[in-house]
RNA sequence: GAUCUCGUAGCUCAGCUGGUAGAGCAAUACACUUUUAAUGUAUGGGCCCUGGGUUCGAGUCCCAGCGGGAUCACCA
């Protein structure tokens, strides 16, 4: 019955059994008021204070009459000083020599009362008073442990098993809950920002029928009612512009976008795009907006300015820097792209070494040349304006000159954080750009957009001058918490399913009355599941097994014919 | 999707030119009433990812598969 578990786990179920019999139960269901937390204790620390609190018993160090342990709850660890005379002031020891010393393992959920006091050794510690379990873990956690210098060994660091295992991770790994805490605190002060300048936070389709405002592969889903194709959103601009013609001033949302494509250290099938949209603004004032909210969220989050990633310390003081596009490539490759035709740059391209092909257009093609030259010198964060307008068929085209757009794209530590245009809002070039985009997917540019002739309607009612911003959630989470993979800033993130190896169902074959001596030899002997066992012959078994054993020496009764017709009668 | 690389005890990892599976921590038992990587003594714990192949013999070599990581392509 247990002979898939560790030896480990087989312990912690018998101490199941052990603390039931004594009249504790291992999982009680009644409400735990605790009265502080470990860092209240540490913060607020008065000797002799009685405080109650909650946690996981993390590190138990027995030393007879008298145990040290760690309390870990949602905040952080306090150390615990159980001590027999004052857990068990009676005659009567056995919540003490049982239950704390053998019953209770690492991992456990448990809650106390004590008074607060310092050890010799001065720390800040809980004389325990009164002691119960709250929940039994029956799996061993991974052990993690810190030497004095704060060196860490056998950390739990196997990326499969920590994304797997999320739950895991977090309990062990205090780093990993605290990328997750700034996560949150991060979003929370985007919103707060958006919120005090008037800003509404809206919901739009997840659902959609058009796979709109931007390129790339949905996943495809279907409705039965309607029986229809359905796609999950790949982005949301074109509804939330919908709303700005519907009369918003502001609208703001925090989208989880699904894209069927790559997966890799920067990419998750789902991600999280906060997109903004504001009426009467341009792209330059979305560039002042976009500086200081970050800002707004680097001193929320983190309390500073100044944000450490990897080697580079990021400075997130407004104004950033604000370069042309056109002036990029000039800075780091020479070229001015102004005036040139596509077979020009296209020359230029192959002359630097770039791979291009036929199929790209003049855009895609600048979009190359600043990828591969340009991008990633772009460590502090700066502003990369005035994009050609064959690369952003949602964008109006720039007040001084038709080739450009009114565009921006904000680079950090060399990769792009944010985008953000002044939107066209002219419904006859909005057209003929989505007819343009058509013409790219004809030539084979499969990153084009479909047309959404009902967005298109919607602008033909009138839509204000309105500037729009997105910002990936998910890499400005990996930039501000100092992580390099989207792996680590998502709670879950996207995983190829589990494949379980089952091993051989021990407890199978003893329930089809095998003995226990010969239960474990069977797998070894050819039959690994009692599908096996039925479909073999009887008496095949009945040989395969005596010749196993025979070879084998081993000292069990042989299998009698008359056994194997007993198992496979069970089986039936 | 392509290439490289890894998969050994609950965790972190050794395991050489093929020859009977190892360490630390964790667990179990005993001792120990202010320890903190507690300590001391003893014990148990392995389908060495899966399936084939080569071999007298495979954790080790070869092939295929599964899973992870990295690089690339696509993308944010």
């Amino acid at each position: 019955m247990n002979a898939h578990l560790s030896p480990e786990e087989i312990v912690r179920r018998e101490a199941l059994t052990k603390l039931r019999s004594h009249g504790i139960d291992p999982f009680p269901a009644a409400e735990f008021i605790t009265t502080h937390t470990s860092q209240d204790c540490l913060n607020q620390y008065e000797e002799g204070k009685e405080v109650t609190l909650a946690g996981r018993i993390m590190n138990q160090r027995v030393m007879g009459k008298a145990t040290f342990a760690d309390l870990q709850d949602a905040i952080g660890k306090i150390q615990l000083y159980l001590n027999v005379d004052e857990i068990c002031p009676g005659e009567d020891k056995s919540l003490y020599n049982d239950v704390v010393k053998h019953w209770v393992h690492y991992g456990d959920f448990i809650g106390i009362t004590g008074k607060l006091f310092t050890t010799k050794m001065g720390e800040i510690s809980i004389k325990v008073q009164q002691f119960q379990l709250l929940a039994k873990s029956i799996k061993p956690l991974p052990v993690v442990k810190k030497d004095a210098d704060g060196n860490v060994f056998d950390a739990f660091t196997d990326p499969e098993a920590r994304y797997r295992m999320r739950y895991v991770d977090l309990v062990v790994n205090p780093q990993v809950k605290h990328t997750f805490i700034l996560r949150t605190h991060i979003i929370n002060a985007m919103r707060d920002f958006f919120n005090n300048h008037g800003y509404l936070e809206v919901d739009t389709p997840v659902l959609q029928n058009i796979p709109g405002g931007a390129a790339a592969r949905p996943f495809i889903t279907h409705h039965n009612s309607l029986d229809i194709p359905m796609y999950l959103r790949i982005a949301n601009e074109l509804y939330l512009k919908r709303l700005i013609v519907g009369g918003f001033e502001g609208v703001y949302e925090f989208s989880r976008n699904f894209r069927n494509e790559g997966m890799d250290r920067t990419h998750n099938p789902e991600f999280t795009v906060m997109e903004i949209y504001v009426a009467f603004k341009d792209y330059n004032w979305m560039m002042n907006f976009t500086e200081n909210m970050l800002n707004h969220v680097c001193q929320k989050a983190l309390g500073t300015s100044d944000v450490q990633h990897g080697n580079n310390v990021l400075n997130f003081k407004p104004p950033f820097n604000r370069v042309t596009m056109t002036q990029a490539i000039i800075d780091h490759t020479g070229f001015d792209i102004t005036g040139k035709s596509e077979k020009e740059i296209h020359d230029f391209c192959l002359s630097i070494g770039l791979e291009v092909n036929e199929n790209m257009g003049k855009g895609k093609l600048i979009d190359t040349i600043f990828g591969e030259k340009c991008e990633k010198n772009y460590i502090q964060p700066t502003f990369i304006t005035d994009y050609p307008v064959e690369m952003s068929p949602l964008c109006k085209r720039h007040r001084n000159n038709p080739e450009l757009t009114e565009r921006f794209e904000l680079m950090i530590n060399g990769k792009e954080i944010a985008n953000a245009y002044s939107e066209l809002n002219d419904p006859i070039d909005q057209l003929g750009r989505f007819e343009e985009q058509m013409r790219l997917m004809e030539r084979g540019d499969d990153e084009a957009m479909f047309i959404d002739h009902d967005f298109i309607r919607s602008l033909e009612y009138g839509m204000p001058p309105t500037s729009g911003m997105g910002i990936g959630v998910d890499r400005l989470v990996m930039l501000l918490t100092n992580n390099e993979t989207i792996q680590e800033v998502l709670l879950f993130p996207q995983m190829r399913p589990e494949k379980h190896h089952q091993g051989p169902d021990l407890g199978a074959f003893l329930d089809l009355g095998v003995s226990e001596d010969w239960v474990e030899h069977l797998p070894k002997a050819g039959f690994h599941s009692v599908e096996e066992l039925q479909q073999a012959k009887p008496t095949a078994i009945h040989q395969q097994l005596n010749a196993y054993r025979k070879k084998n020496k081993l000292e069990i009764p042989a299998i009698q014919l008359e056994d194997i017709l007993t198992w496979i009668s069970q089986i039936n």
